[in-house]
DNA sequence: TATATTGTTACACC
DNA sequence: TGGTGTAACAATAT
């Protein structure tokens, strides 16, 4: 009998909210008041999974790094790297991506981009997040999460990992929850998306930071990319669907529909 | 080679 | 008109 396993592994990366905000920091400690091509860069910021490097003349590098970008401060550059910036002290920003699904775009202001995102995940207000919800009786609210007009940061890991410590199915539609659970996914936002930033992020596969290093925070998934293991909390068994041409990964036990 | 991966957008439908 | 759902697209490693 012929047996072939296939190991399917594609470098997943998937910077969301808490990746970029960690390479946001570390880059805003090493290169604010550095120049680029003579101008001074005087903030590193982030709207959203897009990082914007602001300029003295009110200029901005923004960078998406989608799939699989890595942004690292004085990195070695490899076949995967697709722009150097060099600073005046001689210094240098890497903009790697295997995928080259990610983007690097100068610009004369952000408002304009800025403005097609919804409100940050992280300054949301309880009140705020449930006006906006209603107004969304019938979506799902798995891909409501990660839809950056709705809400700007989140994607698919910590989709999954808040509504998993809120126990809500990513099926369910806005208008079944209660108010006890948008209360309960609303905060749990706010607790995996800092407690992520805390741990640097996750490194699935390819993602690093700034400083070329690994986030942590994998270790503290409790189903994203755990197919068939048991739930840490229940002992269920947890499920991987697609949603939207998306993977989700749930608990069926204690994330009822 | 067919397929996996995700964020974004285009478009069909009601 | 706009909410909702689906599919296409980007590129590449395996």
């Amino acid at each position: 009998m012929k047996l072939k396993m296939r190991f399917i592994s594609s470098p997943k990366n998937m910077p969301e909210l808490p990746e970029v905000e960690t390479i946001r920091r570390q880059l805003a400690w090493k290169i604010v008041g550095k120049k680029l091509k003579g101008k001074k860069i005087v903030k590193v910021r982030r709207r959203g999974k897009i990082l914007m490097l602001d300029f003295i003349d009110g200029s901005s590098l923004a960078f998406h790094l989608k799939l699989t970008g890595q942004l690292i401060f004085n990195g070695q550059s490899s076949r995967y790297t697709r722009k150097i910036f060099n600073f005046d002290d001689g210094s240098r920003l890497i903009f790697n991506d295997v995928r080259k699904f990610g983007w690097v775009k100068e610009l004369k202001e952000t408002k304009s981009l800025e403005e097609k995102f919804g409100p940050e995940a992280l300054d949301i207000t309880l009140d705020a997040f449930s006006e906006r919800l209603s107004r969304r009786p019938n979506a799902r609210i798995k891909p409501l999460l990660m839809d950056q007009r709705f809400i700007a940061g989140i994607g698919n890991i910590y989709s999954d990992e808040i509504l998993f410590a809120a126990r809500v199915h990513p099926l369910r539609r806005v208008k079944t929850l209660s108010i006890e659970e948008v209360k309960n996914i609303f905060q749990n936002i706010g607790k995996i998306l800092k407690k992520a930033i805390k741990h640097h992020g996750s490194s699935v596969e390819s993602y690093i930071d700034a400083c070329g290093k690994k986030g942590d925070f994998v270790k503290y998934h409790k189903v994203y990319q755990r197919e068939k293991k048991k739930c840490g909390r229940c002992g269920g068994i947890i499920k991987r669907i697609k949603i939207g041409g998306r993977s989700a990964h749930f608990c069926e036990k204690c994330q009822s529909l």
